[in-house]
DNA sequence: GGCATCCGTAAGCATAGACTTACGTAAGTG
DNA sequence: CACTTACGTAAGTCTATGCTTACGGATGCC
């Protein structure tokens, strides 16, 4: 269960649909499945590869499998796009300040021309 | 560009590795292949489907071309997980409060047996 | 001009994976 | 016990896509 199971799952329109419509809360098997343009069997499929990456969790009610999310998958994807996003803005910021210096150097200030 | 093909960029590992190196800084084509256990035109062809998602940027310099991260790509995933990871936070809120109201009626605390 | 380097693209191939239908199983209902 | 409902899984098909080799264009150097 790491972040690259989370994002190959997630990848998937369909699998991101489902993963979406149970942001409003728990749902069964076939709720799920009606209204997707897949057939019942797809959507347990799908499932099956969401809950193998932490993204959804499983609860059994009589004959039904009510499926919620779950923390972990996001989580995992959570702590890893910040941690990027830090050394991007990190990067930008002493990029800005080398540009910077050259502008100051060159006594020009057409930085914006290439926008 | 949507974080739709965000996800479906970062879900394939090699292209993933190169977007991971570019962390360090810009670097040519030809430095991205070496250390890669695909051929040139692959990791070309990975670069391509990184700049069409945002993710990264073109910077020519002579004969080579300069390979570095942009934030777009990464910042329209941010927003898509943390948007969710509030609500993913406020389900279970609002489900713990609810277990915790049945705790009550019953009089029991044994929720965690199932962990 | 002639040559080398760096790169993108086209064409073809092979595997991954998303989907379907068919089937077996578990739980509820009469 | 029959019957229904909800579900997972197996088997097979077909498309998407990641990879390779081959090629052509652009730039720099002599």
């Amino acid at each position: 269960m790491t972040y690259g199971n989370v994002l190959q799952a997630l990848a998937d329109p369909t699998r991101r649909a489902i993963f979406e419509r149970l942001r409003r809360g728990e749902l069964a098997v076939c709720d799920l499945a009606e209204g997707l343009p897949v057939s019942r069997p797809a959507v347990s499929q799908h499932l099956s590869v969401l809950r193998k990456a932490g993204l959804v969790n499983e609860r059994r009610d009589g004959v039904r499998r009510l499926y919620r999310l779950e923390r972990r998958g996001l989580q995992a994807l959570r702590v890893y796009v910040e941690s990027f996003w830090d050394d991007v803005l990190e990067s930008f910021k002493s990029e800005a300040e080398a540009q910077h210096q050259k502008t100051k150097e060159r006594g020009d200030d057409s930085i914006r021309s290439q926008e």
